[in-house]
RNA sequence: GCGCCUGUAGCUCAGUGGAUAGAGCACCUGCCUUCUAAGCAGGGAGUCGCAGGUUCGAAACCUGCCAGGCGCACCA
């Protein structure tokens, strides 16, 4: 397929530099029409050219069109130009057979492909502060960097995944105050991290009327820096724990990762003295003695245009106290991972994935002698929410301000927006304050403990599945029952939080996240499981595909959409799209139902049955490798 | 005040200058002695926030407004 689109555009491409200006050529365009009788493949080309040339679209498109014509190659069977100016091509049979001659050479691999100069990228994603339960805006978080890992792997990019772990701040702060001062205890038999999402509350709701309370935490936050003391360790030991909390959670939704990244190494190995005598060296970096900062060291961002316009565009570095800022660590960790800094963390493998991918984490001892490599991307994509932009942007800026200039332009803020909770939902939460007149949404807020956690979430989904299951499989034994139920609740989840826009915020709604219907991962999920269903009563497709005398319209669909998946993964890929790869696989689907519906398989006559049975093989082939793209789990029958 | 994001069917959302603006949910009407009805076919439903502009062509691009959200710390 892509050897059809890339040779008509190139013979648009000439034919129109043989016409017009030669800047022309960047107006060709492709596009898919939106009615079968234009054909398969549409260009509107001629209409833009009508200005430059000064004729009308409809007689640019007829010469264009006259002027291919004899160099059309056997893949197009037809080519028209329609009002209000395209040219429209029909694809020959070639094109399919060529598209299912593909899809059996590569099998699960379809559309996978090593693309030139694929540079290692580094995808930092999750980044849970360590001291709660996930919740549903994690777990959009992870879905969208995991996905976007998948696919940069499938494209032949070396990936290297990193969680970074917030583990000096005041979240985990307030977990060791509620353990260490107020004494609390984890009750047994329940997750840790639920326990932490509800001390974390407590002790955020005490410090309004107990301002001791929040000395105390001041207390634990230097000793946490300083290190080597009971109150560290403690913190140390809290944090690791739930981090294999947020593992485990993420783990179940097909989600890993290669490295975990401790910010607390960063100053521990050295990484921020080492950033900060480089970027020492450049005049915009420079210890103030007067004025609001005075004491400190800043960045001053003023030169650039993106800071510019701000009352002040200085970014504190390191503060009076002589302690580096959080932005300023962010900074460092950056320019880590461009192999910019001649220092490095001690790394140890931390634990086993299910998916069978060691997972690391830096440590505070070096790993001399030893071939392990992390860092020195090419390209470094920050799944970080929308709110953080500002100081994502310093940390951009301040690479590009310093001389990093690639670096800076090879430093990706994938912004998404928060999760918020539909008023029905927050209602059933028990959240105050909804319902009743405010009608908007309601922010989900850490502190006050306003969320759903990814868990319970899961946990409802899971029951909901179930019994959807059991309305239609009396007999099925409880544990087959159980495993197909998590199958699809998982895939409904990651399919909720991949096909909307990032850029927008998600009014999170059980009942619509819940939904098992329509556009969704079960739509996709049972497409697939009947597809299945058939080859296993009809058996493997045997020898070469015996093409038909004449393709339904709906198997040519199939094939074609078929076709269009390894387009569609360096599309998406490049754009940092994935929910074009969702609403692609809900189309595949869709012709695969329509082909379904229309082209009975195990009742046809030979040679036909034979050929449907290899385009049923076709499809299950190339929907695994869509669904492994976006992590949903593939089920041969449900 | 400055900046960013969002505004499309009753609801939730697709739609990266092209043909008659599309899905799902909800609602209504049909389809299971025929490969899984978690499906399919059909129906009603739209001032693409508003107003200008650019263009042969604008939901998309530009300008200005309106509405909602977020950000502009020696917090992380």
């Amino acid at each position: 397929m892509q050897r059809v689109t890339g040779q008509l555009r190139e013979l648009l491409v000439t034919t129109v530099t043989d016409m017009a200006p030669e800047d022309s050529a960047a107006l060709v365009t492709l596009e898919t029409p939106p009615r079968p009788e234009f054909g398969d493949l549409s260009c509107p080309v001629a209409m833009k050219l009508a200005r430059v040339l000064r004729r009308s679209p409809l007689a640019v498109a007829e010469e264009l069109l006259e002027r291919m014509r004899p160099r059309l190659s056997d893949y197009v069977t037809d080519a028209t130009v329609t009002p209000p100016g395209y040219i429209n091509f029909t694809y020959s049979e070639r094109v399919t057979q060529d598209i299912l001659a593909e899809i059996r050479m590569k099998g699960r691999q379809y559309g996978g492909q090593q693309v030139d100069e694929a540079g290692k990228v580094i995808i930092e994603h999750t980044n849970i502060n360590p001291n709660k339960a996930a919740h549903v805006g994690h777990l959009r978080n992870a879905c969208l960097g995991d996905t976007l890992a998948r696919c940069h792997r499938k494209l032949g990019y070396p990936v290297e995944v990193q969680n970074y772990i917030d583990d000096t701040g005041t979240a985990v702060a307030d977990i060791v105050v509620g353990f260490n001062v107020l004494k609390k205890e984890a009750p047994v038999g329940e997750p840790f991290d639920h326990v932490c999402w509800d001390l974390y509350t407590e002790v955020n709701s005490r410090y309004q009327d107990d301002p001791q309370l929040l000395e105390e935490r001041t207390r634990v936050l230097q000793a946490i820096e300083a290190g080597d003391n009971d109150m560290a360790e403690l913190a140390r030991r809290l944090a690791t724990r739930i981090v294999h909390c947020h593992l485990d959670t993420m783990a179940v939704f097909g989600i890993d990762y290669d490295l975990l990244t401790w910010e607390g190494h960063i100053l521990q190995m050295g990484l921020w003295k080492h950033a900060f005598a480089l970027l020492a060296e450049h005049p915009a970096v420079r210890k103030e003695e007067t004025g609001a900062n005075a004491g400190c060291w800043v960045i001053g961002l003023a030169d650039h245009p993106e800071f510019s316009h701000l009352e002040n565009p200085d970014k504190v570095l390191i503060r009076s106290s002589g302690t580096a800022t959080y932005v300023a660590k962010d900074i460092a960790y950056q320019m880590w991972k461009f192999g910019l800094l001649n220092t490095d963390f001690g790394y140890e493998e931390f634990a086993d994935q299910p998916s069978g991918r060691t997972l690391w984490t830096t440590c505070p001892t070096p790993s001399d002698g030893t071939d392990l490599v992390f860092g020195q991307a090419h390209r470094v994509i920050n799944v970080i929410d929308a709110r953080q932009k500002y100081l994502q942007d310093v940390v951009r800026v301040s690479l590009d301000t310093v001389g990093y200039k690639e670096e800076a332009n090879n430093s990706v803020h994938f912004a998404y927006e928060v999760v918020s909770l539909s008023p029905a939902t927050a209602e059933e939460l028990g959240v105050e304050g909804a319902g009743g007149e405010g009608k908007g949404a309601v922010a989900m807020a850490g502190r006050q403990g306003i969320g759903v956690k990814v868990d319970d979430l899961l946990a409802r989904m899971v029951q909901k599945a179930r019994k959807e299951i059991r309305a239609r499989r009396e007999n099925m034994p409880d544990e087959e029952v159980d495993a197909l139920a998590h199958s699809i609740a998982v895939s409904a989840l990651r399919y909720y939080m991949l096909k909307l826009h990032p850029g927008s915020t998600v009014v999170f709604d059980f009942g619509e996240a819940l939904s098992l219907q329509g556009n969704s991962g079960p739509y996709l999920q049972y497409a697939v499981a009947r597809a299945f269903s058939i080859l296993r009563r009809g058996g493997e497709a045997e020898g070469e595909p015996r093409w038909p005398d004449k393709l339904l319209a709906a198997e040519k669909a199939l094939l074609l959409t078929i076709g269009a998946f390894p387009e569609m993964l360096l599309q998406a890929t490049g754009a940092l799209q994935p929910s074009l790869l969702t609403e692609y696989a809900y189309r595949l689907a869709g012709a695969f139902t329509d082909f379904y519906e229309v082209a009975p398989v195990l009742n046809a006559e030979e040679p036909v049955r034979g050929f449907r049975l290899h385009l049923v093989r076709a499809f299950c082939d190339a929907m695994t490798s869509i669904m492994d793209s976006l992590g949903l789990v593939v089920l041969e029958s449900m």
